[in-house]
DNA sequence: AGCACGCCGACT
DNA sequence: GTCGGCGTGCTC
């Protein structure tokens, strides 16, 4: 008798253990841990990961597996114990942790059919499932023959069947194949009957070509049709096959062919470390801090070299953003086919072709978005995470983890260096690099010894009180007509986020801030209130700037779209692109926007966040950054350090090639560190300060903290449970740990359901997991059965 | 999540 | 006295 414990493919709490089952005889010691089976679960037909085999359970009534849904397991042990880990660090569901390992392709689609038994005896059954002897449940819903099919199921004459499957599939491709030599074939061909002219043009065309041709391709070829070749099958001369196949999203595309570049003495001095930790397989967490354009790529590259000639893979995480098609060249013309993709853009079942190449180890090399941290390897190298300082790392639903903790894990149990690169490091991990938990490797060159553009900080105070109130600077005005008259390109990065929700004064900068927090205070349209999302805070939105006692305070935004109109009044001549959500939806677009721009099409690019990475084009000399506040006053302490990276990251555009570039930075509060370092591109200065701000309010590096939402639609419940979390929390938690709140969500109602939070500060709480876990199985009850969310995340990145 | 079981109101 | 409303609890 073998036995195996199941996780089981229903997303509640209850359900959140093993289930064991009987394996049948026939698939003893083939289902094995870590594949996918369908179990019956109550009267369903489910989805479920086999985690242990054993031969003794102490469930009394065990059913059997159905059936396995893998031919070999999906989730290796290291992934198995992986997805063990994560849920219990971030307490997620554990079929949440399998799920988010394996290609969306795996999960489960479930049907149900209503099946006849009757044998076709029974004339009524007839016109319910017409010829058939199968139903769709959907079919007879729409049909109304629910209720009829209820009746028969209880006679005995039709039952349900549940079906579980993939979402998507492997492609195939059908081929034919001549079973017949050269010689036979021409013999064949004697044989024919004279008038069978297409079988002898086909057999002909076999001739001189290979032995397997699409039928497709065989068809178009001979220009012969389906019964041509069926009866040349039936003859026995050819056969016909389902062959697998991949969907290659870069089919069309040609990769150049590149070798290692000679390393700068700055790059080789970094890379040497790193090799040193490949070769003699020990883990270590390098920070490689180097400037925009300081070539860390070329470093990723020849270190991905050594794993691979040591025999090992290496995984390459890049934001969703940057992972354009010419950061998937610079890695597929190094490495060629060795390399698999995988990236939002990807549909599912291009995404599960990429995710079966690592698999069958195919590929060495994965370069992906954060899941791609789950590529199924066996043997990894190396792990880097380029721009590591990004949030998209983070992933905001269940499960919540960060791929950076991910990543450590993974390389200390593949004993194999990890690499977070960045021109602006996390202050996470730059703390991290200064208590020596990761090693430090700086470039402050740039490759090819360009200069960093020279920024200037223009204060748009000083513009309206000379009487400009337009959204450019005299200054930005100016070289914008320089470049169109030099025929240079210009980037115009606007950030949109963060849109009207601050309130600030036009005069002298001042922006409303709660006097407990240090954090901009967010103004509530409903309510037209001042509210901190941190403390509760709350005051009257001002008339009068509490300052400068000026009447020019107000909500704060621009759009990109009354940029584009401004810039169309302004210089009609230039031709802008415009590079936002609105005008990248469509597939490609993305990609081809910028390819026009590169061509030359355009002499401005207007854009928000999406613009700030990977442009690379030797044209641009001028930055212009419209208004470096809007990122600066949302409510996150993170505010200062996202501003400082955004705006490093947008200035590092200009002047990468020969000619020098310029940045201009236009800003309501010039004298902010943030600001003012950022042009300066000091990051170490910029650290510093920060790291003070971060010790007064303690916030991370110093202390950890999680934030937990209670979120149902009325409003009472989700006060008074989220003031007895809160309360239990004080009773359970160190003396030392702040907890802020209860308090409303930055966003305190979504979809007629209302938020409540809590946010936990500490340094040290090794038992917090477990209360939070109790505080969950407490509100079980109304999570399942009154629509009651409780969300915990585990170090947030939006404090939402 | 689904689905069955079970206990109260509106109807034949 | 029955049909069906959806609250409650279970699924190896």
């Amino acid at each position: 008798m073998q036995i195996v414990s199941v996780i089981v493919d229903v997303p509640t709490m209850n359900t959140d253990k093993l289930f064991d089952y009987l394996v049948p005889e026939k698939w003893i010691n083939f289902i094995r841990p870590g594949m996918r089976v369908s179990v019956p679960f109550g009267p369903r037909m489910i989805q479920g990961f086999v985690l242990e085999q054993k031969d003794h359970s102490d469930v009394e009534k065990l059913k059997y597996i159905h059936e396995p849904l893998d031919i070999s397991p999906v989730l290796n042990e290291e992934l198995l114990n992986l997805g063990k880990w994560l849920s219990e660090k971030v307490l997620c569901l554990k079929i949440s942790a399998y799920q988010a390992m394996l290609p969306a392709a795996m999960k489960a689609k479930y049907e149900k059919v209503f099946h006849r038994l009757d044998g076709g005896t029974n004339p009524f059954l007839d016109e319910l499932f017409g010829n058939k002897d199968e139903l769709r449940w959907d079919v007879a819903k729409n049909n109304n023959s629910l209720p009829v099919l209820q009746e028969q199921i209880k006679n005995g004459t039709v039952e349900i069947k549940y079906l579980v499957k993939n979402k998507a599939n492997k492609k195939t491709v059908r081929m034919i194949t001549s079973l017949l030599s050269n010689d036979e074939l021409l013999t064949a061909l004697k044989n024919l009957s004279p008038n069978a002219l297409k079988q002898k043009l086909v057999l002909e065309y076999f001739l001189t070509s290979t032995k397997s041709i699409p039928v497709k391709k065989v068809l178009e070829d001979t220009n012969s049709t389906t019964a041509t070749i069926r009866s040349l099958i039936n003859k026995g001369y050819l056969k016909e096959e389902n062959k697998e196949e991949y969907r290659d999203p870069y089919e069309h595309r040609q990769f150049q062919k590149t070798t290692p570049f000679q390393l700068t003495m700055e790059q080789q001095k970094v890379i040497t470390p790193i090799i040193k930790s490949i070769e003699e397989n020990y883990h270590e967490t390098f920070l490689l801090n180097g400037v925009t354009g300081s070539g860390k790529t070329e470093i990723y590259l020849q270190s991905i070299q050594k794993v691979i000639n040591k025999g090992k893979e290496a995984i390459v995480l890049v934001p969703e953003i940057a992972l354009t098609p010419q950061m998937v060249e610079r890695f597929k013309s190094r490495f060629g086919n060795d390399v698999a993709v995988l990236h939002s853009g990807l549909s599912i079942g291009e995404k599960y072709d990429e995710w079966r190449k690592i698999q069958r180890k195919e590929a060495k090399v994965v370069v992906g978005a954060r899941s791609a941290i789950f590529a199924p390897f066996e043997n990894i190298g190396i792990i880097i995470i380029d721009e590591e300082h990004e949030n998209s790392y983070k992933q905001e639903e269940n499960p919540r983890y960060h791929a950076r903790d991910v990543a450590i894990y993974r390389g200390e149990l593949h004993q194999c260096p990890v690499i977070l690169g960045s021109a602006t490091p996390s202050l996470e991990s730059f703390a991290r690099s200064q208590k020596g938990i990761y090693t430090l490797l700086s470039m402050k060159k740039r490759m090819n010894n360009q200069a960093l553009p020279s920024v200037s900080i223009v204060d748009m105070r000083e513009e309206l009180r000379e009487g400009n109130r337009s959204m450019f600077s005299r200054e930005l005005f100016e070289k914008l007509q320089d470049r169109i008259n030099k025929n240079q390109q210009t980037v115009l990065f606007l950030n949109r986020r963060g849109h009207s929700s601050f309130v600030m004064c036009r005069d002298c900068g001042y922006v409303l801030q709660c006097p407990h927090c240090d954090i901009s205070l967010t103004f509530h349209r409903y309510s037209n209130q001042m509210k901190c999302h941190y403390c509760g805070y709350e005051s009257i939105v001002p008339t009068q700037c509490p300052e400068c006692l000026s009447e020019h305070i107000r909500y704060f935004g621009t759009g990109t779209q009354k940029v584009e109109e401004e810039l169309n009044k302004l210089l009609p001549e230039a031709r802008v692109i415009r590079m936002d959500v609105d005008t990248t939806s469509r597939k490609g677009s993305h990609e081809r926007l910028l390819q026009q721009f590169q061509d030359g099409k355009a002499d401005i690019l207007l854009g928000t966040q999406m613009i700030a990475k990977g442009l690379d084009f030797p044209n641009i000399t001028l930055v212009g950054v419209l208004s470096a506040d809007t990122m600066l006053h949302l409510p996150d302490f993170r505010s200062s350090e996202k501003t400082f990276q955004l705006l490093t990251q947008v200035s590092g555009r200009a002047g990468r090639h020969q000619l020098a570039g310029e940045v201009v930075i236009q800003t309501y509060t010039p004298e902010h560190y943030s600001i003012e370092l950022a042009g300066a591109q000091d990051y170490d200065q910029f650290y510093n300060r920060e790291m003070m701000m971060r010790k007064l309010g303690s916030y991370p590096p110093f202390y950890f903290i999680t934030l937990i939402t209670v979120i149902h639609e009325d409003l009472m419940k989700v006060v008074s449970i989220t003031e007895k979390i809160t309360k239990y929390l004080q009773a359970k938690l160190s003396n030392d740990t702040i907890i802020l709140g209860p308090t409303t969500s930055p966003i305190p109602r979504i979809k007629n359901r209302y938020r409540y939070q809590c946010l936990l500060k500490y340094k040290r709480e090794p038992e917090l997991n477990k209360h939070l876990r109790y505080l969950l199985e407490h509100y079980q009850q109304q999570i399942t059965s009154e629509g009651l969310t409780i969300s915990i995340d585990v170090n947030p990145y939006i404090m939402m």
